[in-house]
Formats: C-alpha cells, sequence, structure tokens
DNA sequence: CTTTTGTTTCAATCTTTGTTGAAATCTTTG
DNA sequence: CAAAGATTTCAACAAAGATTGAAACAAAAG
C-alpha cells in the first residue's frame, strides 16, 4: 500500500470515528493529520491538504486546542503559528476522557443529586419509588465511573490499562 | 420537589446526555421514561407524555430494541405491544459499551490493521515511519480497550467496576 | 372476507449543525 | 506609523440529521 493513499484512510476513518464523539468531521481529519506529520504544520498546510476554508481550520484547531490534544507552536524567526498533534495515544485518550467527564458525566451528577429529593406525598409510592430507584443508580454509576476516570487519569493510560486488564483477566 | 417535576427533569436531563452519544434527543426521553415507568408502556402513552408522533415513537423505539436496552412484552389479552427498559443500569451500561465497541472500535481496528503494510518506497522514512507508528499505537489501545470491555462485558459492570476500582485505588 | 385496531414506512419538512468566504482584527516589520 | 502578513469572526449558505403525518401494511375480531 502507497504511503498518501495509507495516510487519507487514516485521515478517513478518523474523521468517521470523530462524528461518533461530538467531534465534527473536519475536526477529526486536521487532528488526524497533525498525528502523522512528523513536522508541526501551519494553517496554510491543513487548507492545502483537506481543502477547507480558511474560516474552518481556524475554528477547529481553536476546538481542538480546548480539548487539549493539539497545541500551537512557534518556529523561530518564522511569523506564522505552528500545530501539533499530542503523539501519545495513551495520553489523547485519557485527555479526552477528562474533557468528557467535565462535559457530560458532571452534569448528570448534578442532576441526579438534585432529584434526590422527591415529596412522596405528590404521586403514587409505586411511581415514586421506580424514581428514586433509577436515580439512586444512575448516581451511582456515574459516580464509580467518574472514580474510575480519575484514577484513570492519575496514573496515566497505559499503566492504567494494562494493570488492569492484567488484574482482571 | 414533586414528582411530575422529577421526572420530567430526569427526562430532560437523559434526552440531553443522550446526544452525546450518537442516540437521538427523542430516543433518549422515551428510554427515560421508560425506565421510571413502573410498567410498560404502549406507544400511545409514550406519544401522549412526551407529545411526539406516532411514527418517531415507533422508529425510535425500534432503534431501542435494536441497542438491546428496551424490549417488546406483551400483556394476556391485550392487543397492543408493551415497551420496558431494562432497569439495572450497569447492565444498560454495558449493554451500550458492548454495541458502541461493535460499531466504533471493531472497525477501527480493522483499518489500522490494513494499515500496517505501508511499502517503505513511497514516501521519507521520517513520514512512513510517523504514519507507522500513529497507526500501531492506535492498533494498541484499541485492541486493550476491547479486551477490557470483554472483561467488563464477562463480569458484569457492578462488579467489574467495584473490583478495578478497589484494586487501583 | 371485511372491518377494526394497531404498527411501520417513507417522502416531505423542519431543525440543528457544519462550512464558507470576505470583512474585521490583530501582529510584525520596514 | 503605514503596509503587508496572518488570524479570527460571523452572517449567509449548505449539509446532515431528526421529525412528522398520512398512506400502506399487518393482525385480530366479527
Amino acid at each position: 500500500m502507497k504511503y498518501t493513499e495509507a495516510r487519507q484512510q487514516l485521515i478517513r476513518t478518523w474523521g468517521q470515528l470523530s462524528t461518533h464523539w461530538g467531534i465534527s468531521r473536519t475536526m477529526g481529519q486536521i487532528h488526524a493529520l497533525l498525528m502523522v506529520s512528523p513536522d508541526p504544520l501551519t494553517s496554510d498546510q491543513i487548507i492545502e491538504e483537506l481543502k477547507i476554508s480558511r474560516g474552518n481550520v481556524s475554528m477547529s484547531l481553536r476546538s481542538l486546542v480546548e480539548w487539549g490534544i493539539v497545541h500551537k507552536t512557534f518556529i523561530p524567526g518564522d511569523r506564522k503559528e505552528y500545530f501539533a498533534s499530542e503523539k501519545d495515544v495513551w495520553k489523547m485518550a485519557l485527555q479526552i476522557a477528562r474533557e468528557r467527564k467535565r462535559r457530560e458525566l458532571d452534569p448528570v451528577i448534578q442532576s441526579m443529586q438534585h432529584l434526590q429529593a422527591i415529596n412522596p406525598e405528590t404521586a403514587s409510592a409505586r411511581e415514586v419509588d421506580e424514581l428514586n430507584k433509577m436515580t439512586t443508580q444512575i448516581l451511582d454509576v456515574a459516580m464509580q465511573v467518574d472514580k474510575m476516570l480519575d484514577i484513570g487519569i492519575r496514573s496515566g493510560g497505559q499503566t492504567f490499562v494494562r494493570k488492569l486488564i492484567s488484574v482482571l483477566r
């Protein structure tokens, strides 16, 4: 398989995957491109390579930087901004997990905590009971997952999952 | 807090969350409604409760059944179909994980395996090398996560995560 | 077999999300 | 500080995704 083909396929696959993760296809593609580039790239190189507009590249890069998986670098004597991706995939995965925890899990925990105090006079016992059972369970799951992610984040990806698999096998 | 308010908030929160997970808001809301209902519901009850169209309810329910987190039941002497959600949140979470693994992780693994054979003549050594490093890493992560999910699925959610946390703390 | 009741399908429509490109802004340099 | 280079913003547009509603279909009852 030729290099260019392979690279294109990686970019396509990653762009595809990213849409499942609340990240637009373009962001995923830019990210993939940065991942496989030995050196940091400028927005012009990205525009050229992926045929997308300057505005889109600018916004996508900002968003990737906000996710914490891409960073700006500067090359001495050059006025342009260069961008590079985190290259350690485990670190990347954990960084994404950390962000998603913050954006998705934390709000659920907060919401379920509010729901812990239902006035039992306001519906039949069965209904109140069923609702309470669900909120309690959801809260429980969310908090356990939260704890797990914390541990994962602290111990670093590779170590974390390796250890975990060896222990549970 | 009143029962009806609380229930509505749960439905809203769950619908919101679901959009982050490749599941439409409506599917999430229907699912939440089924989760907190002590008894199975018909599509008419869902239409009534959530004010959505019959067609949408039909399609959403089908999709939820395909995800394996909702099932049809029948009530003797009644011609209608009733629907009920899985009530064990851990089982639910694992079922979702299993499906996402199948839909998202497995294709990535397949794709990366294809990319393992790049002809080194077709680009500079640095470029080929960088691409190989990334595909290998991604494959590694994907396979480890895959393995982890398998273990999780086999041992059942609660046990799995509890054990995991106690071991790694 | 016909009617009634319940369910599914799908083209049309609406809503949301992503993208473009040009103007505005910011930065460096002569 | 003016000009050139680089980046960001944002209103208009395009694409993708979700929803509706009515017609087609299926199953049970009379």
